[in-house]
DNA sequence: GACAGAAAACCGTCCAGACGGTATGTTTTC
DNA sequence: GAAAACATACCGTCTGGACGGTTTTCTGTC
């Protein structure tokens, strides 16, 4: 009869801190390491809890992919909301999210996102659907060559940091990042 | 008593064999779906066959590493060594192998290297050791920012054609090619 | 070139543990 | 008291890998 059996129970708070554990075990041990048991035990609730959250271990992807993705679309709206130019705002929005994530967990969730992407099939599908509505949605305003170039390079940057090849210095990163805001209006 | 015990021996086309057959599962099926099991039955070899060539499952991926890795080495120089211009040079070679790679292989080799990268945190290492190496070569001639950018590009448009999102269109793409590779030279 | 070993290249079987998932019970909350 | 939020126990399958056997290939010797 263990103990949290007789806790309090926060149904939201176990769900949240579910989704916490597997995205921070996905980045530091793997895609691989990120079991239903791992996941249950570090987030310190038994597998039979976590599977009541979420039915399957699909449904717990899907769930850590929404989850990411309503943050990042918080994010981009916040951003698009306080630019006054329309020309290539998606795109400065989607370079200062993925530049200077608020707080490092935003930084730390799209990591996530990324991991789970490649090492997913299944999600790959669900990431195309929210791209191209991104896309379609800011046709006009950010289709333009330099504005593609730019989002390209936030890509590449955020990969070889996932990677942890970023040798770009902190003041290099600061030109580069006025270097990119000002490719979004061209 | 199976045919396969008594029929020909080669050892070479049977570790290639087995390196591409773990190659394409993995990019098709995800990361996951590359077991011993499954790759031997593909490669059409038993697994203690497969065991035999690999010891372990982290030396088939150790395996695949280095058989793309090398690859991309011979590519790199190959293209390095027809360049007459010092300025730039590596990051050309980088962009023209990324973006026009030779026949289809290579392309689908890049892909499965980032996948593996990504999903395996082991490869990870292996990767800035190599990642060090060539920018530590290639310092002084493709340090600046334009083509550190233009790196970063190809990264990014690497990426989005893996994750299946890359909508630019036949003309832009060479727009941009043309675009990056003038970056190379500033 | 023949021939005996030695080594390499396989195959088939078995196993312990991990994994995803079910079924059922218990406690808390509504 | 019904439903939600857990826990515990258990099961079938898969997975990595060990092991011993069999066939082919290589290597040295005469």
């Amino acid at each position: 009869m263990s103990k949290a059996h007789h806790r309090k129970k926060h149904p939201e708070a176990v769900r949240r801190q579910v989704l916490a554990v597997a995205a921070r075990l996905s980045l530091e041990k793997g895609p691989a390491s990120v079991t239903l048991d791992a996941v249950s035990q570090a987030a310190g609730v038994s597998k039979g809890g976590l599977l009541h959250h979420f039915p399957n271990k699909l449904s717990l992807l899907d769930g850590l992919f929404d989850d990411v993705t309503q943050s990042l679309d918080r994010v981009l709206a916040e951003r698009m909301k306080v630019d006054p130019e329309p020309k290539g705002r998606f795109t400065r929005a989607y370079i200062a999210a993925f530049f200077q994530p608020e707080g490092l967990e935003d930084g730390e969730r799209w990591k996530v996102l990324t991991v789970a992407l490649i090492s997913e099939p299944h999600l790959r599908d669900r990431w195309r659907e929210w791209f191209d509505r991104h896309l379609v949605e800011n046709v006009g305003t950010d289709s333009s060559l330099d504005a593609t170039l730019a989002r390209y390079a936030v890509d590449g940057l955020w990969l070889d940091d996932l990677l942890g090849v970023s040798v770009i210095d902190t003041a290099m990163r600061a030109t580069l990042l006025k270097r990119l805001l000002d490719m979004s209006r061209l």
